[in-house]
DNA sequence: GCCAACGTTGGC
DNA sequence: GCCAACGTTGGC
């Protein structure tokens, strides 16, 4: 079993926006770096838990979620319509792909990315890292379990 | 709004 | 294959 980390501006989908889905449940599209692509097509299992990170104005991890389906070509990159659509990607050769994630907490408070700085076992996180930008991640079950304690103490250490 | 870091593109 | 230019991300 896998941990993960999904990094989501609010402004366009919010911790509130999954708990509300259908099902609490939501397909993770729209993701178009490579890097990220590999761990979404390669490495996320069905029952790997991950934590929900609020990029932006006061960054901070906001939940978990659960992954509820591996891997798939995101259909998002064949609409024309859509923000991600790349016309390199066709349903014969996916060059994209999405998983889908489940609700599972929303922490008692977020956890700011300041607070998990100061935080030894955590400096390992490439979320920590100076110019990160993958917008999914690994981390391992030690960091996983450390953020949620933060977010069910309120963000105290 | 600024700027550093990073990925991608394209000329050579 | 190199590297400059550019666009994007994301913290502050």
């Amino acid at each position: 079993m896998n941990y993960w980390l999904l990094k989501s501006e609010p402004e366009s989908y919010s911790i509130d926006d999954l708990a509300a889905e259908p099902g609490q449940t939501t397909c993770w599209s729209g993701v178009r770096n490579f890097q990220a692509r590999n761990f979404l097509r390669d490495q996320m299992a069905e029952g790997d838990m991950a934590v929900f990170y609020h990029s932006g104005t006061g960054p901070s991890a906001v939940g978990t979620a659960r992954v509820v389906r591996a891997g798939y070509p995101d259909e998002t990159a064949w609409d024309p319509a859509d923000n991600h659509f790349d016309p390199k990607s066709t349903p014969e050769r996916p060059l994209w792909f999405a998983v889908d994630v489940r609700f599972v907490s929303k922490f008692a408070a977020p956890v700011p990315l300041g607070a998990m700085r100061h935080v030894t076992a955590l400096n390992g996180m490439e979320l920590l890292r100076k110019g990160s930008r993958l917008s999914v991640m690994p981390i391992t079950k030690e960091e996983f379990d450390i953020v949620c304690a933060m977010g069910a103490q309120g963000g105290q250490q």
